[in-house]
DNA sequence: TATAAAATTCGATAATTCTAGAATTATAGT
DNA sequence: ACTATAATTCTAGAATTATCGAATTTTATA
């Protein structure tokens, strides 16, 4: 994960809609959420939560299965992973050396 | 550290300029750069430096501490490492669960 | 006290993001 | 075919953010 690729994830979950829905498809776990579900969780008009989900989506923070009218949405728990290595090395790197 | 403040923090941290600049200060160490080092470091006018300083001190990731003319900016590692730990427990949740 | 240096504040513009209602698309069930 | 459901796309206004030159403030030094 590179430097923009770093910056924009956290663009991302630095916006409170997002990082609501993003705590709540980490509780739902690996097999996600519906984006009604969603929706009817955080309150959060059809349209607006779209938005979200689409930009989420486009830096890889979720991934989006469609079943029949139904999208599920899943964490990417290996991107915040990397997200979190990325942090880490810049906050170790100071006090390391 | 709640739910608004660590958005807030990410927000700062997902912008590529202040992203560079946080790196460029934890490399620096618990001393800092005064904001001309990271000017001429980074080749940001010094009118936008300055105002991506001030949010970032804003949110707390940063320190600024004046020496006459010079202000120095420290990297408040404590304050990564709080928001580490909160992506880590978000991320973890839905594993362990 | 004039000059230079370090940094901020001001002011103005461009660009992006957020928000949400209305319309649309896609699919399922009757 | 008709109706309902799930979700997106369209559209547009409001708000925020980014950018940076010019002016200003603060402090050190000749």
């Amino acid at each position: 994960m590179d430097h923009e690729n770093v910056a924009a994830s956290l663009a991302e979950l630095g916006n409170s809609h997002r990082l609501s829905v993003f705590r709540f498809l980490v509780k739902a776990g690996h097999e996600g959420a519906s984006v009604g579900d969603i929706q009817r969780e955080l309150g959060i008009p059809a349209s607006t939560l779209s938005h979200h989900l689409a930009r989420m989506a486009k830096v890889g923070l979720i991934r989006q299965e469609k079943h029949s009218r139904t999208i599920i949405c899943i964490p990417e728990y290996e991107h915040l992973e990397q997200l979190i290595g990325f942090l880490r090395e810049e906050c170790c790197a100071g006090v390391a050396g």
